[in-house]
DNA sequence: CCCGGAACCTGAAGGC
DNA sequence: TGCCTTCAGGTTCCGG
């Protein structure tokens, strides 16, 4: 699924357009889709309400309605938004909800596998109980990351999947984040030297960066919410098995499975055991 | 608490 | 062409 980067592009497309809105009608093709209440429910409490503001949260799409309750959305591994207008607009294949505004635009939400979520809640801690600090708030620092890692013995990318220790990151950018840092998927946590684990802090937020800056990847079923495509799939380094040589090296790249998720890597540029120069880092002065 | 595995679903792609 | 297997960007629940 979308990951950060590409809920984020979401997220900034539908601000324009459905700010200020109002909710006339959720037609649901799926209703197997609406989580938490029964169906009945669910199109009560939307029914009716503005939409005062959109906003992201790790992967999950925000709208802060005028009752003080929040439709969330979440796109899971296929889900997509598209925006239309009634009347003129073909609903995408795989639609599985409308969201009818009223003046006369339309949401929908296309999914092929049926995973995605709507919901209502009636606070935001539903959301924040599920998730770690944001990788570009300020709650994220250096430190906090550093010394998280030492005590979880965990596989790295898996750690980096765990949306409680930090909300966003998901199968792709966790393989192109331990590919520019040149660190092995599967080693655990605490074996990251000071310096990886440095280094992997900032190609977390130097991939997630680049990814939003190019309007998310676009690898299977991911539209923006205009029907264009994101394009940072173009520059993935490993990320889905798209790429058979590595550009540093030439090497094939691998597939394993870490913790039950694909998983690709460069064998040469990311070792099983750190290189001599990660080994022993330079013991910082202080302490 | 940690981990593996399965479940939720369906389509696309690759092998034969 | 058709059948079968494998894989897919996420989350959650269950059991050991």
């Amino acid at each position: 699924m979308p990951e950060l980067p590409e809920v984020e592009t979401v997220k900034n497309q539908l601000v324009p357009h459905i700010t200020g809105r109002t909710v006339r009608s959720v037609e649901l093709l799926w209703e197997g889709m609406v989580k938490g209440m029964p169906v009945e429910e669910f199109l009560k409490r939307i029914r009716g309400q503005k939409i005062l503001k959109i906003s992201r949260r790790g992967k999950y799409l925000l709208l802060a309605l005028s009752s003080g309750e929040y439709l969330v959305i979440h796109l899971k591994m296929t889900g997509s938004l598209r925006l239309g207008k009634d009347g003129d607009t073909e609903p995408p294949r795989f639609t599985r909800a409308i969201i009818h505004l009223d003046d006369g635009q339309e949401i929908y939400f296309a999914d092929p596998r049926k995973f995605g979520v709507l919901k209502v809640i009636d606070s935001l801690h539903h959301v924040e109980s599920k998730l770690g600090p944001e990788p570009f708030e300020a709650e994220f620092t250096e430190k906090y990351f550093i010394d998280s890692l030492k005590k979880r013995k965990t596989p790295i990318k898996a750690l980096l999947l765990d949306q409680k220790f930090l909300a966003g990151v998901g199968n792709m950018y966790a393989d192109e984040a331990l590919f520019a840092s040149k660190i092995y998927p599967a080693r655990s946590a605490d074996s990251l030297t000071r310096n990886e684990a440095r280094k992997l802090y900032h190609a977390i937020r130097d991939v997630l960066t680049a990814a939003i800056g190019s309007g998310g990847a676009s690898v299977v079923t991911y539209f923006h919410p205009d029907g264009s495509k994101g394009t940072a799939h173009f520059q993935f380094n490993v990320a889905h098995g798209q790429v058979k040589n590595c550009h540093v090296c030439g090497t094939p790249i691998e597939r394993m499975v870490v913790r039950g998720r694909g998983t690709y890597y460069c064998p040469h540029c990311q070792p099983k055991k750190p290189g001599n120069h990660e080994k022993y880092p330079k013991v910082s002065s202080k302490k």
